[in-house]
This record gives C-alpha cells, sequence and structure tokens, in this order.
DNA sequence: GTCAAATGACTGACTGGTCAGTCATAATAT
DNA sequence: ATATTATGACTGACCAGTCAGTCATTTGAC
C-alpha cells in the first residue's frame, strides 16, 4: 500500500450541480459494489480492473476518475464496508450489561450482519491480503480491531471484579471471545464443500462452553431458550 | 490449481547411482527451502520463480526439472512441511488422556512445533491461499484437518458420556479447541506491530477458560504448575 | 428561448514492464 | 562417446496505469 505522494487526478471531480454529484455517487458505488465481487472471486493479485470496469458497465479509465490506483480502490473498499460495522459492538450501552449477554449479542452481530452479509467476503479479504498490504492492515487494526478491544477490555475487566466472569483469561484476551468466529470464515471459505460448519450452531457451541450452560446436547432440541440467536 | 493433462518432463529424473539420487535431493530439498522463504515473504502470485531459482542457488530452468509447475512446486512446499507434525496430535496413546491433558498438549505441539517454526508461515499460506486453490484447500483438509478431528472426536465425545466435560460443545465443534491458535497466526502476521501477542500467554488462558483454573491471574504469577507449556 | 462556447466526465487503445514456462545449448557424469 | 542434468536467454501472454480524444451537459451571451 504504497502511498503515492501526488495527488490524484480524480480525487474530487468539480462539484457542480447536484444531479452530477448524485451521478459520480451513483457510479463510485457501482465500481465498489463490482469491485467488491471481483476481489471476493480472485483475490487483490488475480483480479484484473478490466472485469471491474465491464462488471461496473464503466471504462476501465473512469476507476482511475474515482480511485487513485487498484490498492486505494481495494482500501476504500474495506473501509466502505466495514466501517459502519464496528459502531454496533463498541456502543455505550453495552458496558452495562453482564459479558454473557455481551458474547451474545456480539455473536449475533456476527451471525447476522457479517457471516449472513457480503461483508464476510470483505473480511475474509483483510485476512488474506492483510500481511501482504500493510496500510490496510494498519487501518484495520485502527479502525476495527482497536475499537473493539478498548471497548470491551475494561467491561470484562469489571467482570472480573465483581465476580461474573470464573478467571480473567476473557479479560486479558478478548481475542478468545472472537476467535471462533475466525474459524468460521477461514472453514467456510476453504472446508464447507468437505464438511459444512452450521455458523450459528458453533457460536451458539462457543457461549456454552464459556458461561455454563451444563445441558446442552444436539443440535435442535435445547431447552434453555436464547432469544436473537 | 488446475492440472494440465500433459505429463511433466521433469518428474522422475532417471535415477542412477546412489550418488546422483542424493544429489537429486538435495537440490529439491534446496530448492523447496529457497521456496518457502519466497512464498512466506511474497505470498503465491508475487512470487517470482526467479527468486527461488536464485535463492537455492539454482538456474530457473532447474526448478522445472523437479516440478511440473509453479503450483505444485506450492503444493508439494505444504505437503512436505506438514505432512510430518500430523502424526503427534493423531497418535493412539492420546485416547487414553483425560481431555485437559489432551488440550495442554495440543498447545504445547502448536507452540513449540508450529508457531515456533516455519511451518507457521506455511500454515498461513494455506489459509491466505486455500479459498482460491481447491487442489490446496482439499489435500490439507484430508491430510490434516480430517485426521486430526476423527482423531479427537471419539476422545471427546467419551469425556463427554463420561461426564469429564461440562458439556458437548467440544465434542460437537473440535474446532473450539484450536480456534485460538488460528487467532494467534493471523494476529502475528498482521497485527503484532502495534500490539504484540504472547502466543503461549494466550494459549495458557484459553485452558484456563475451558478446564477451570478459576484463580489465574496476570501473566508471569502463577500457582499451579503446567510443565511442558 | 436559442445557440455557441466551455467544461469535465468518460472512453478504450496503447505502453511499459513483468514473469511463467520453454528449449537450444552447455556442462558433467558414466 | 553417450546420456543425463543444468543453464539462462527468450517468448508470449498478461495487465496496471495513461492520455489524447469524444461527447453530453452546463453556462452565458444575445
Amino acid at each position: 500500500m504504497q502511498q503515492k505522494g501526488r495527488r490524484s487526478r480524480a480525487a474530487v471531480p468539480a462539484l457542480a450541480g447536484n444531479a452530477r454529484m448524485a451521478r459520480q455517487a451513483e457510479r463510485r458505488g457501482a465500481i465498489l459494489a463490482a469491485a467488491l465481487e471481483e476481489f471476493a472471486a480472485s483475490g487483490f493479485a488475480a483480479t484484473r480492473l478490466d472485469d471491474v470496469a465491464r462488471r461496473a458497465g464503466v471504462a476501465k479509465g473512469t476507476i482511475y476518475l474515482y480511485f487513485n490506483d487498484k490498492e486505494h480502490l481495494f482500501q476504500e473498499l474495506v473501509r466502505a464496508e466495514l466501517s459502519p460495522i464496528v459502531g454496533a459492538v463498541a456502543t455505550p450501552q453495552m458496558a452495562q450489561l453482564p459479558p454473557q449477554a455481551i458474547a451474545e449479542i456480539i455473536a449475533d452481530i456476527f451471525v447476522r450482519e457479517i457471516f449472513g452479509t457480503r461483508r464476510k467476503d470483505v473480511i475474509r479479504l483483510v485476512i488474506t491480503e492483510g500481511a501482504r498490504f500493510p496500510k490496510l492492515a494498519e487501518f484495520y487494526y485502527h479502525e476495527v480491531i482497536e475499537r473493539v478491544m478498548t471497548a470491551l477490555r475494561p467491561i470484562l475487566t469489571r467482570a472480573v471484579e465483581r465476580g461474573e466472569l470464573p478467571n480473567d483469561a476473557l479479560a486479558r484476551f478478548p481475542q478468545l471471545l472472537v476467535a471462533p468466529a475466525l474459524v468460521a470464515l477461514v472453514w467456510n471459505s476453504m472446508f464447507d464443500r468437505f464438511a459444512p460448519l452450521d455458523v450459528r450452531d458453533l457460536m451458539r457451541a462457543h457461549l456454552d462452553l464459556l458461561f455454563g450452560e451444563r445441558t446442552s446436547s444436539g443440535k435442535s432440541a435445547r431447552n434453555s431458550p436464547r432469544n436473537s440467536l
């Protein structure tokens, strides 16, 4: 993600009539949508901007009116898809809830808003391309990881102090709360054709593991109701 | 991983004297070692076979005497590195141990034999390239995932029946036992420069979470001794 | 209201560079 | 001598990024 010092010719196509701006936003959106499809299907390196352009119904040159280069397009795509979702987890009223409720909410958000969505592919892209794109990893760390971690840690720490958690493992490593989600993403993209994985069940089992539920068994017949998940 | 129907000229360089075979094995090994370095540093697509050849002290054409093409080289690399390690987890005497001991052994193997090794990079490559290389994903699934899963599941199921585990979550999803290892690999390659992660501590915390240890606190002062980890 | 001039969004053929894979030739072993 | 192994210059395909030119829309003069 080498940032060229040079300013893009494209960056801000002079804004004029309201119709123009609308049209521009539309164009930009179409390009981003097409890029999502292509990047998700082929990864960063193997994606041809010719294909993105064709899918967006636009000439290749037009892409360069809206984005500096392939890498910026990729990064903007990630930003556009993931920035909105973070707020849902790092919300203030979270702090009031007991850890189990928080874990359930996070699992629910993951299943519905990420796994059941194109965002699944975006996060997969971050995982697969992140190590090769320091800028992307940095953006993702500060924009997603850090914000979620700093929201979770004090809550979990306080829960430990109150004796609501059996030990401080989760408070020290909030990653452990999210680990199964990562497994689900990777498994889904690589092994689902050999052994499909029911993500919702996986997350339920994870919660059972963390918060008692000494009874659970079988995938369908469960007696203790869990509303949203 | 499109398999060309055509047979490689290289496949089996006619074996003759013993010295020759030794030399060939050496050459092959040098190429694989060089390929590991390059693939780990740049990923599959961005790795140049020119660089692999130079690092191996060999001409580019020589690579094609030992491997059909870039993809076969990549796949052989994964096979060579990972096939040996699986036996350590899927060993018969495992079946005798209680679940906690098994979890500790697995964590220990991960920390010492994978994370502390080049194998870390190989698994990372499988994760990042697997979705784009069905052949690789298939090999990895059958050679690694399946073997580990079929070794673990009966053990965990029996532990549930014996009441050695609080619920059947782990038996139904052995992935949950390994999830933090995946997190460690991904975090290490993307976020360590922002927030280094102590993998050993992470795995310890995971075990605490799974198997009681209602006391743990702080990273150094821990009273319940855990030998190998 | 009409028309000409100005604007700038858009196009796509083209360039420059890259790299997997080949093969005629050379080196080395038997 | 012959066979085997190794070399590296070469080729052909590929693709990100460019830019001279097109054309729809807007502006402003009358």
